[in-house]
RNA sequence: GCGCCCGUAGCUCAGGGGAUAGAGUGUUGGCCUCCGAAGCCAAAGGUCGCGCGUUCGAUUCGCGCCGGGCGCGCCA
C-alpha cells in the first residue's frame, strides 16, 4: 500500500521535474516519509538539491515544481515548506485503505514474492558438540533464525544449515576428558587432559557411559561416540526449547569421507597461490587482503581448520547456493578472509564464478549476562560459562528470543536477567504480546455483545476470527490523529520489512513492534473502540484488527508467540495489606 | 603495534546527509464505576567522544586523535 503510494508519488514529480528541468534525471527525485505529522505524510527534498545547478533559490526551485505537480486522487494537497521540501498530504481515504489491504492479506501482510524463489543457505550456531550451547548460539540462533525468516518473507527458498565440527582435535579433547572421568569413577589413574573441558557435564557423560552397559573405559572410540551423541543430544533439546529447526546437519567428517578435503587442497596447489616452507604448506591469503600468509597444512601432515571450511564452501556454491549467509561470533571474523581467498583461488583457476564476497557474514558480538548488579560468568552444568539454557530457564523462551535479536549484530550486548525476570511488566516482549491480547480480547468482547447488530451486517463465517466480518466496512469514521498514526505504521510494515531484510537486521522488526505497540496502548487509552456509535466501532475494530494482524506477523517472524491471554496476577489493588 | 567493530539522555539502546535527535528504564507528578492499570498522560534529562574536512545542509560521509571490545597460532 504504502509502496503503492510512494511509486505512484515520485511519478508525479518525475513528471513536474521533466517540464521545469528536462535535463535533470529523474531518479534524483526522492520521498522521505517526514518524523513529525505537520510535515505531510510524505516529504521531497530534491528542490534543494537542484537549486545549485539551475541557479535559483531552493523555495523557487519547489514553487516551479509545485506548479508542474499533475493533481491526483490521493493527494490532498502539496505545500513548500521549511528550507524547500515540499510536502505532501494525502487524503484519508488513501491511508485507511491499508486496513483492507491487511485484512485481505492476513497472515500474509508483509509478505513479497520480491526476491523470486532465489535459493540461500543461512548456516547458523554451528557449535561443536564439546559442551551444552552457550549465550553466544543464542545470539546466533535467534539472528540466524530470524534473518532466514526475513529472506522468506521477501520470497527466497532458505535452508538452515547447522556445521558441525566432529574431527577436530577439541573432540579428541572432549572423548579423553571424558575418558578420565571415567576412570576416576571406577578407582583407576587417570590424568585430565591440560585443556580439556572441565563442565559438570562432562562427569555425567561418563557416568552414563559407564552405566550404559559393559562399556570399556579404555575404548576411546566408543567414549568419543557417545559422548558426541549425547551431546548433540542435548543442543538438540535445547535448539527444539528456543524454537529454532534446522533442514540440514553437516558434518566435517563427510568432507574427508567423500575426499572433498584432498580434491580441495589439489585445486588449491594447482591455482598456483600455495607454496611450502619450514615443511608446511601455505595459501598466500596476502594476494587477497590478509595481512600476513596461512598455514594449511601442517608440518604433521594435518589441515588447519579453514581447509575443511574452505571445502564446506565450495560444496556449497556446488550445492546451488549461490547466497550464502553465515552467522558467526565476531572472534571468528580473521575466518572470513582465509575462507574467500581459498574460494577465490579456486574459483580463478576452475571457472567456477564465486563472486569475491561469497559468502556473507553476519558477525555478532559478545553477550555478557548481568545478574544481581554483577557479570554472570558461570553455570552449574557448563563451568566456565552461561548456557543457552540457564537463559530460557531464567527468563523464558518468548523474552530471550526477543531480547536476543533485538540489538544490532556488531554491537555488544548486555543480557540484565534481573530486568528480564522482574520486568514481566517491562520487558519489551511483554508489551508487545500484551497489546495483542488487548486486542483479541476487544475482538472477543465485540463478538459476544455485537455479533447480532454487526453480524447482522457483515456475515461472519469464523466466528473466532472477526477479521474476516470486518473486511468491508466503511473505514471512513477513522480520522483521528491517533488512528493515522496507526495506518501509518500498519502501511509501513511491508517497508520495515524490506529494509530489515536488505540489511540483514532483525532488530528492526523488534523496534518496529515495539512502536506499533506503543501506538496502540495509547490508543486503546484514550479512545474507546465498543462504542454505541456502530460505524465508528466497526471502523475501529476493523483497525485493531490490522494492527493485531502485523503484530502477530512480526513476533511470528521473530519465533516469539502471540498470545490472545496473558498470564494475569492478582486483581489490581491488591498488594498486601489493601484488601478488605 | 596491525585489522575489524562500537562511543547518542543517569542506565540499556534505536536512528541516521534534511526541518525541533528518539524509545525503554530510572526520577517527579497525574490517570481505574467504564473494552486488560502487565496500561496511559505529563515534566525533567543531550557539546550525538574530540578535532579537521566534504556540501545548500553533518549527529549521519571521509581523515586524524581519544576511549572500549574482539581478533592477530603449524588452535578451532
Amino acid at each position: 500500500m504504502s509502496a503503492e503510494i510512494r511509486s505512484h508519488l515520485t511519478g508525479l514529480f518525475a513528471r513536474a521535474l521533466a517540464q521545469i528541468a528536462p535535463q535533470q534525471p529523474a531518479s534524483l527525485i526522492t520521498l522521505e516519509r517526514p518524523k513529525q505529522a505537520q510535515h505531510g505524510d510524505f516529504s521531497c527534498p530534491v528542490a534543494m538539491q537542484l537549486a545549485k545547478s539551475l541557479k535559483r533559490s531552493p523555495r523557487e526551485v519547489a514553487q516551479a515544481l509545485l506548479a508542474a505537480l499533475p493533481a491526483s486522487d490521493w493527494v490532498e494537497r502539496a505545500e513548500i515548506a521549511g528550507p524547500g521540501f515540499i510536502n505532501v498530504r494525502l487524503r484519508p481515504a488513501a491511508k485507511q485503505h491499508v486496513v483492507r489491504t491487511v485484512l485481505a492479506a492476513g497472515e500474509r501482510y508483509g509478505r513479497s514474492d520480491a526476491a523470486g524463489g532465489e535459493r540461500v543457505m543461512v548456516e547458523f550456531v554451528s557449535a561443536n558438540p564439546t559442551g551444552p550451547l552457550h549465550v553466544g548460539h543464542g545470539r546466533q540462533a535467534a539472528l540466524g533464525d530470524a534473518i532466514s525468516a526475513l529472506l522468506e518473507w521477501r520470497g527466497s527458498r532458505v535452508t538452515r544449515e547447522f556445521y558441525y565440527n566432529d574431527a577436530g582435535n577439541q573432540i579428541e579433547n572432549l572423548a579423553l576428558s571424558v575418558q578420565a572421568r571415567a576412570r576416576e569413577r571406577l578407582g583407576l589413574a587417570s590424568e585430565f587432559p591440560a585443556d580439556g573441558y572441565h563442565g559438570e557435564y562432562i562427569g555425567e557423560i561418563a557416568a552414563k557411559y559407564l552405566a550404559s552397559g559393559a562399556r570399556d573405559a579404555e575404548d576411546l572410540d566408543a567414549i568419543r561416540r557417545f559422548a558426541v551423541a549425547e551431546l548433540r543430544a542435548e543442543q538438540d533439546r535445547d535448539l527444539q526449547a528456543f524454537g529454532v529447526r534446522f533442514d540440514n546437519y553437516y558434518l566435517e567428517s563427510s568432507l574427508y569421507a567423500d575426499g572433498r578435503v584432498e580434491r580441495t587442497v589439489k585445486s588449491l596447489v594447482d591455482s598456483g597461490e600455495t607454496f611450502e616452507r619450514d615443511g608446511a604448506l601455505w595459501l598466500k591469503t596476502t594476494d587477497y587482503g590478509d595481512d600476513k600468509d596461512r598455514v594449511m597444512r601442517k608440518s604433521d601432515g594435518t589441515y588447519t581448520y579453514f581447509v575443511p571450511d574452505v571445502a564446506y564452501h565450495v560444496a556449497k556454491w556446488e550445492r546451488g547456493f549461490h547466497r550464502v549467509i553465515n552467522v558467526q561470533g565476531s572472534d571468528h571474523h580473521s575466518t572470513v578472509v582465509r575462507v574467500r581467498a581459498g574460494l577465490q583461488a579456486i574459483s580463478e583457476k576452475q571457472g567456477l564464478g564465486i563472486p569475491a564476497g561469497y559468502p556473507d557474514y553476519v558477525l555478532h558480538k559478545m553477550v555478557t549476562v548481568m545478574k544481581g548488579g554483577a557479570e554472570m560468568k558461570i553455570s552449574k552444568r557448563a563451568g566456565s560459562y552461561v548456557t543457552l539454557r540457564d537463559l530460557i530457564d531464567e527468563v523464558g523462551r518468548d523474552a530471550t528470543r526477543f531480547f536476543l535479536v533485538s540489538r544490532k549484530p556488531d554491537t555488544e550486548f548486555v543480557f540484565d536477567v534481573d530486568l528480564a525476570k522482574s520486568q514481566s511488566e517491562e520487558n519489551p516482549v511483554y508489551y508487545v504480546q500484551m497489546a495483542h491480547a488487548r486486542i483479541s480480547s476487544v475482538l472477543e468482547q465485540w463478538r459476544t455483545q455485537f455479533a447480532v447488530e454487526d453480524g447482522s451486517l457483515f456475515p461472519t463465517s469464523a466466528p473466532n476470527d472477526p477479521s474476516d466480518a470486518l473486511n468491508d466496512v466503511d473505514l471512513g469514521p477513522l480520522t483521528g490523529e491517533r488512528e493515522f498514526a496507526l495506518l501509518k505504521s500498519v502501511g509501513d510494515f511491508p517497508d520495515a520489512i524490506e529494509a530489515a531484510c536488505q540489511d540483514l537486521e532483525p532488530h528492526q522488526i523488534a523496534f518496529t513492534l515495539r512502536e506499533l505497540a506503543g501506538q496502540f496502548h495509547s490508543y486503546y487509552n484514550a479512545e474507546r473502540i465498543l462504542i454505541s456509535d456502530a460505524p465508528l466501532r466497526r471502523a475501529r475494530l476493523a483497525l485493531c484488527a490490522a494492527v493485531r494482524q502485523v503484530l502477530r506477523n512480526g513476533l511470528g517472524l521473530l519465533g516469539v508467540s502471540a498470545p490472545n491471554k496473558m498470564m494475569r496476577e492478582d486483581a489490581p489493588f491488591s498488594a498486601p495489606g489493601t484488601g478488605p
